[in-house]
RNA sequence: GGGUCAGUAGCUCAGCUGGUUAGAGCACUCGGCUGAUAACCGAGAGGUCGCACGUUCGAGUCGUGCCUGACCCA
């Protein structure tokens, strides 16, 4: 039986192609469940992603990540579900419905009917679904759409219901007044999670105002805002109670004859002063200044407490900017809204729903607050209140899908008190398994231990609704929290089973209250969406209400993914949930991905031009290379270039490299028929350099495997490149003749298995990362020998190291003598020896006893590769003239023991003669201490502490690097210089049957007409060039011909060579 | 404004708890090798390790401050 044959050219698209294909017909993914129901399980969670977009290579990279561990694990026997998922409500879908219909403001959206609106919510949600499939099929990411859970199915909904429900009655979820972030466009405050990129640097107006004191004539305090439409809602202000003030007099005319007065913080009055002429009359601290009042600006609504007065604002006022007296206006501000309960001071609701001055507000009523403030700024002017306006540029939050800017704003909303769980957040959290690891204690612990509690409520229309009915009586206080249509059902006195949970229709669900008052009504709220995601361990099963088994097996998971924007996302929302409904985490291994950048490092932006389509790389380059790529070309954590061309390096460095082996090995097993499934040589008994290479491959099992375990990617990936470097660049090139060899003897058939058993274990490691190249390799190596063979690397079981085989001893030899013949190729070229001139000898200096003893072992690789005939090692007399010797102290040893001398010596034995430092380094190889004055005293330094190094003396042809030299005998004798001639003649021979296309096994018949030398040469190495050329006869002959004739000049030297295949 | 991470050759990245004269790959130049390779081997060129100060016998590594970038927050 024949190896499939493979061109050296791959074609990358055709092959992954194949391998889709299969995967597709023989449902590989399907059978990594089967026969394993009782094995252990390995959980992973899918981050739901919103597929009303398409995906972009960002998406690549997560499913990437995503893929890897769950394929490692089932290659570990695991049972590894993977339940694909997709998030599907919010408000960045009601925004892509509301450009579809034109719709500007929300009440819109009621006129055009909820029912209707939601209805085109839901079908907008998976427009792009297919796009999504094909990428995650196409990619090779492993993980069941067909079942995916779907954030807006009844099922689903029900679950997350159940786990407000749990809240609920453990009075978590609750109501308050506070002061949120908040789009008036939308009509809804958003969380914190939604305002973080929606930060800009803009101009804001920057004004001064006085605030005239009601008792004390001719004086005002100075405040100062950026937000001059709050001052209408103004109820008081703050100082701070240790903070210096000082009242001043300026130049100004307060009134007519009146000098004006102004109280402000000292720190603050050059800022704000300028170089305006003041005196100062007083200073006092804030304390002094509580309980003031002064004349409030504004009076449109009628206030029944007292008010207008100073409060102590001392853990929020601040003397970095403004004056240090700062205006509070409690429906605006959350400071504000604080201090103005802890005095009972009233709340001033002068703006609507809508951010727009309400009609008490008599001179701005309708005003969108923004307009307003130039119109509030212009009369505060006209009344003489005005101190000083300006512009101020600072960053503000807009809403990040409309761009409105968001208003600080009261509002009453709903909450999940996560703030009593915060030692639970924080404990647990200790126990994740972060990567970086970092994220723990940074980022994600202190979000944790600054814990505040969950803002829930949404006024929106497509999402969860919040599952919560009150009685719509004044005077009731009657509420239930619904956890399952059941139990709706119940209230509702009849079968809900087919009710959408969706507005409106949940919201048409009412009942007479138990109190007999009124009605039970649904309140109007949604939920926010990261509480949809972050409820998918439970809701993805519809948990409790379905599948208990199912979900008890899979929680927590074992590991999940995504980018970093998730800390305060879904990475929050799952840990929060699971803490407080569970007392666990929800995940105990989590790889928190860095972003992409385009080639420039600049970051991934549809406006900016520089989104790289998926598609592209993967049609072109493939997904193994996009993969890989991503794998191996940074850290997870960090962000990461992008371009195809640094797919491209990924392809060449690597693939192509291991392409390549695998097409040598198919070529010669070919021609030898070998057979893979023959009894192997044990290990023991094949050559230093398979022993050698099947170390180095055990040793990458144990350091890959250590890797998949602990989640470190570039651990998993980056050691296989190295390895297949190794293989191909210097077991194989070192090993080619024993594949061409004609006779099929141990050494050859050795070679076969090593080389074989490589790249097996080789496709095995790397399955999990190149799923599609990994396949390839092991259904044309594998599957067609072995009967017992399963069909799919991805079902085979991951290999384990055999330790014994890992002979670390042998892993050095080898170093030594890469290091030896890199040193020896320097020197050839120094002395413009080109290999193919064999040279009489090559002379090795090393630094130890155990390398001269590596050295003799493996002399012949070294011999052959260098094309030298003899290899010597130099010693101390043989190599008198051609080293130098010099001293290096070691600073780890020294340094420690020495301290501030050690410069000292140092010096002295680096910089010494070279007639004191040869005495010293011959004492010193001997193994005796040194004994050196230093300034009166003796220092005695021992051998281990000194490192002596030869190095080459000039004239010689000799290269030396870190103690070790390599020097040759450059004496050419006449017998080498016609062995080189030769082998120059069969260089050319074979660059000719190249060039004329023979196969690598046929015959050919060589006849030349050579100058006198060159005949000599050919006539002695006669045999030697049969061998070479695979040539039957070489022949002289006057005119030479063949397939193909050329003529050929060198070393004062010409031929014409003549080849035909026989 | 605060936090986290990053800043090392033209590019992509290694550099462990401070320790020798800072490395690799890609790209470039020159030379070699080639009966697998879009390879490979050798040499060359290319670095104020973001900047400054400090701790230390010794700092790419530790500390402080600053600059730049990304992300998260305000």
């Amino acid at each position: 039986m024949k190896f499939k044959p493979v061109s050296p050219r791959v074609d990358i698209q055709a092959l992954e192609r194949e391998q889709l294909e299969f995967w597709r017909s023989a449902q590989v993914f399907k059978r990594t469940l089967e026969g394993r129901e009782n094995a252990p399980r390995y959980v992973f969670y899918e981050g739901p992603p919103t597929a009303n977009g398409r995906p972009g290579i960002h998406h690549v990279m997560a499913r990437s990540f995503k893929d890897i561990f769950p394929r490692y694990h089932v290659m570990q026997g695991k049972y590894v579900l993977r339940k694909g998922g997709w998030d599907t409500h919010g408000l960045p879908v009601e925004i892509e419905v509301e450009k579809e219909l034109g719709i500007e403001h929300k009440h819109e959206i009621e006129a055009y009917g909820i029912a209707e609106f939601n209805k085109k919510c839901r079908e907008s949600v998976l427009r792009y679904l297919e796009d999504w499939e094909a990428l995650t099929e196409r990619m090779g990411f492993w993980v069941s759409l067909e079942d995916a859970y779907i954030t807006f199915k009844n099922e689903y909904i029900e679950s997350v219901w159940w786990i407000l429900k749990q809240f609920w009655e453990k009075g978590l979820l609750f109501q308050d007044y506070k002061i949120v972030p908040y789009c008036a466009r939308c009509g809804t405050p958003l969380s914190s999670h939604e305002i973080s990129d929606a930060y800009e640097d803009v101009d804001d107006p920057s004004i001064y105002v006085r605030f005239a004191l009601r008792d004390e004539p001719n004086t005002a305090f100075l405040v100062w805002t950026t937000t001059p439409w709050t001052l209408p809602g103004n109820v008081a202000l703050a100082v701070g109670r240790e903070v210096d003030y000082v009242l001043i007099e300026t130049a100004a005319q307060y009134a007519e004859g009146q000098t004006e007065r102004l109280i402000l913080a000292k720190a603050l009055l050059e800022s704000v002063l300028r170089k305006q002429e003041y005196t100062v009359i007083r200073e006092l601290k804030g304390a002094e200044l509580l309980g003031k009042h002064y004349v409030p600006l504004f009076t449109y609504l009628p206030v029944a407490q007292d008010y207008a007065y100073v409060v102590d604002g001392s853990h929020f006022v601040s003397t970095e900017d403004g004056t240090g007296i700062v205006h509070l206006a409690p429906a605006f501000g959350a400071d504000d809204m604080e201090v103005a309960r802890a005095h009972q001071l009233p709340t001033l609701m002068t703006v609507n729903a809508e951010g727009k001055f309400i009609e008490a507000v008599t001179d701005w009523a309708g005003t969108w607050v923004k307009d307003a403030d130039p119109l509030i700024t212009r009369q505060l002017k006209e009344r003489g209140i005005l101190f000083r306006s300006e512009r101020y540029h600072h960053p503000y939050p807009f809403c990040w899908r409309c761009k409105t800017p968001l208003l600080y704003y009261a509002r009453e909303t709903w909450y999940i008190r996560t703030t009593e769980h915060r030692d639970g957040l924080v404990g647990l959290n200790q126990t994740i398994n972060w990567v970086p690891e970092h994220i723990k204690d940074g980022r994600f612990g202190m979000w944790l231990a600054n814990n505040r509690d969950w803002a829930l409520g949404r006024n929106r229309y497509w999402g969860t609704p919040l599952p919560v009915w009150k009685c719509d009586h004044p005077d009731s206080t009657e509420a239930v929290c619904i956890g399952s249509v059941e139990e709706l059902s119940r209230y509702a006195g009849r079968d809900l089973t087919e009710l959408d949970l969706h507005r409106p229709y949940v919201d048409e669900i009412t009942w007479q209250s138990q109190d007999g008052l009124g009605t039970m009504r649904r309140v109007p709220e949604l939920i926010d969406v990261w509480f949809d995601s972050g409820a998918m361990p439970f809701a993805q099963w519809g948990y409790p209400h379905r599948n208990q088994e199912l979900f008890e097996e899979q929680f927590p998971a074992d590991y999940i993914c995504e980018a970093i924007d998730q800390t305060r996302g879904w990475f929050y929302s799952l840990h929060a949930i699971s803490t407080l409904l569970m007392g666990s985490v929800s995940y105990k291994n989590v790889i928190c991905l860095g972003h992409i950048l385009d080639g420039e490092g600049k970051k991934m932006s549809k406006s900016r031009g520089n989104v790289v389509d998926p598609w592209a790389v993967l049609n072109k380059e493939g997904a193994d290379a996009a993969r890989w790529y991503m794998y191996t070309s940074a850290p997870p954590g960090d962000s990461r270039r992008f371009s195809a061309k640094l797919v491209q390096e990924a392809i060449s460095g690597f693939y192509l490299t291991l392409w390549n082996t695998y097409s040598f090995f198919v070529t010669y097993a070919n021609i030898d028929d070998f057979d893979p499934t023959a009894p192997h040589l044990p290990i023991a008994e094949r050559e230093e350099m398979d022993r050698w290479i099947i170390a180095e491959l055990h040793a990458l099992i144990k350091r890959v495997t250590h890797a998949y375990e602990n989640y470190d990617v570039i651990g998993c990936t980056r050691p296989i490149a190295e390895f297949v470097d190794d293989l191909s660049n210097w077991y194989l090139r070192r090993s080619r003749r024993r594949f061409w060899q004609s006779e099929f003897d141990t050494s050859k058939r050795a070679a076969y298995e090593t080389l074989y058993e490589c790249l097996v274990t080789v496709a095995k490691l790397l399955a999990p990362a190149m799923p599609f190249l990994s396949e390839a390799l092991y259904r044309d190596l594998v599957v067609p020998f072995d009967p017992n063979a399963v069909d799919s690397v991805h079902l085979t079981r991951w290999i384990s190291a055999d330790e014994s085989l890992i002979d670390e001893k042998l892993m050095s030899e080898m170093r030594l003598v890469k290091r030896l013949v890199s040193l020896g190729h320097a020197a050839r070229n120094s002395a413009d020896l080109r290999v193919r001139q064999p040279l009489a000898e090559a002379a090795f200096a090393v630094r130890s006893t155990d390398e001269a003893a590596a050295l003799r072992k493996l002399e012949a690789t070294v011999a052959e590769e260098l094309n030298v005939k003899a290899i010597r090692l130099l010693d101390e007399n043989s190599a008198v003239g051609m080293i130098r010797y010099s001293l290096n102290p070691l600073p780890q040893k020294l340094g420690k023991r020495l301290g501030a001398q050690f410069p000292a010596v140092q010096k002295m034995l680096r910089e010494g003669d070279q007639g004191q430092v040869t005495a010293w380094a011959k004492q010193l190889l001997a193994g005796q201490p040194l004994a050196i004055a230093l300034n009166g005293s003796s220092v005695e330094l021992s051998a281990d502490e000194i490192e002596v190094r030869r190095t080459a003396a000039e004239g010689f042809t000799v290269a030396e690097e870190n103690g070790y030299v390599a020097a040759l005998q450059t004496t050419l004798t006449e017998t080498l210089i016609k062995e080189g001639l030769a082998r120059e003649v069969v260089r050319r021979a074979n660059t000719m049957r190249r060039d004329a296309d023979y196969a690598l096994s046929d015959m050919i018949y060589i006849t030349y007409n050579a100058t006198a030398r060159l005949a000599e040469a050919l006539a002695t190495h006669r045999e030697y060039v049969l061998s070479e050329t695979l040539a039957e006869r070489l022949e002289a002959v006057d005119q030479p011909e063949g397939d193909k004739v050329e003529t050929f000049a060198f070393d004062g030297e010409t031929i014409t060579l003549g080849v035909r295949r026989l």
